[in-house]
DNA sequence: CGACACGTTGAGATATATCAAACGTGGTGG
DNA sequence: CCACCACGTTTGATATATCTCAACGTGTCG
């Protein structure tokens, strides 16, 4: 699949015409470098924040200093568009590799909401699905042993970029260490190394230094109890998926 | 703290005026006997639902049919509004006790937002502090032992009812049995009963048949690591209850 | 009365956390 | 070049949290 920007490979949400129009609105980027805090819970926000480049986590921290992530922005992505509609954030924000972030100040957006109706509209629906994968993490936390959580985890990964033509179906890259996916999933570094070693002995996936290869793409939506549906992915890209998932898992099976 | 309805004890999102044009809005009630399905997960949604009276929870089901809740919605509260603007819902509804819904067609809720816009902002305001439970229903699952687990969320019920006028600070009474408890913070009903069990010897709360005493709300707190921040109380409503707190509080260390 | 939900309790199995040490690997300074 | 350190990962041993299964109580309702 050829690489495409974020805002062309996410064709159920903002058209190409869309994208100009909210990237007109935009203030000058703002570069932040690997685990630099872009923004910390309780601090006012007054501009939206659209992430050109990188990756950014949002995470809450225990009283033990602790923490615990509560949502993974991809390139593409609509920063906590809460924190940007209440004035301010409920968690922390920090960049995960390097970042390019966007902002457009409040008014700009309101007038542009005036002038293109439609376009608040998609707002609406990006920030509902992070409504829904926000739920789904409850999901996968709540209901799942170590090793599902994992792979249910590395499943969204891989099905987010996707769909937004930012890897293909056998793996794909990202800025997080182990212990950023321990604190994703819920559970202790030393376990999350426990679990990936699993999913390593079993030939089902690798996850070195962020950079995660899939090799049996059916075993590991299987072991992580993984469905795609609260993504609400275009239906030609979910058909797309399922034909491709389809395809690899009978040429394993005549391989053996 | 006399009984209002949600409409009047929300003072921070809807006026008691723009209530009215809501609920001109919509359509005859309807009705739901206790654990009655109000939605299934992937089934189309056309209307907007006003959770008029009665508690819904929002869940998942995993591959063996176990239930994790991910979401709880109180009288007052709007339904699902992800589903509504998504045309489909990412999780199934049942009715906790009995319910009214008031469904508000979509061509009606859109006529309404062009002639009264700063209510559908108010619609977004509802919608982001939903998604920020959401957020910190990840936080109490992934950081929280299973005994601050209970207690967190039970002082979630409690700010949320409260922040209503729908209780006191000193308990609740929510159509909830243990296992839904159990199914709300991601454990075991076995599990659910014995911390229920400690917080009970340490005479912090009691839990029987949902109805919710506090004896030490501080400690009930302090044991579940609660903040309510994200809840994004008016803030009077805050302050009342932090002032609240610390009368309970220095009585306690007074008596001893 | 019996059937049935729901809650409690106990015993044992399993999952996960904790602590500590060893291991690699890339950078840095001598 | 090597020695060295900082960092992330791996491994082992043990403690703790949580699950599972099973039994028992208690109330409600036909």
């Amino acid at each position: 699949m050829a690489a495409m920007t974020p805002d062309q490979a996410w064709p159920d949400v903002f058209t190409p015409f869309e994208a100009r129009l909210l990237s007109a609105v935009q203030a000058p980027a703002i570069e932040f470098r690997p685990r630099q805090q872009i923004l910390r819970r309780d601090t006012m926000q007054h501009s939206a924040l659209y992430l050109a480049r990188g990756y950014v986590g949002l995470y809450r921290l225990d009283r033990l200093g602790r923490r615990q992530f509560v949502g993974l922005h991809l390139p593409g992505d609509h920063l906590d568009l809460a924190g940007f509609f209440m004035a301010r954030s409920d968690c922390s924000m920090d960049a995960l590799g390097a970042v390019t972030l966007r902002p457009t100040p409040r008014e700009r957006l309101d007038a542009l909401g005036t002038q293109e109706p439609a376009l608040i509209d998609k707002l609406w629906r990006v920030s509902m699905i992070d409504a829904a994968i926000n739920r789904y993490w409850i999901f996968r936390i709540g209901r799942l042993v170590g090793r599902a959580r994992i792979a249910n985890f590395l499943c969204e990964m891989l099905m987010r970029l996707y769909a937004r033509g930012l890897c293909d179906l056998d793996g794909f890259d990202v800025p997080l260490a182990q212990i950023d996916l321990a604190e994703i999933c819920g559970m202790t570094p030393v376990h999350a190394s426990r679990m990936l070693a699993e999913l390593r002995e079993d030939g089902i996936c690798t996850f070195v230094q962020g950079s995660v290869r899939i090799m049996k793409l059916r075993e590991m939506i299987q072991t992580g109890h993984y469905r795609w549906d609260y993504l609400y992915l275009a239906p030609e890209t979910d058909r797309e998926i399922r034909e491709r998932i389809a395809a690899k898992g009978s040429r394993h099976f005549a391989l053996g």
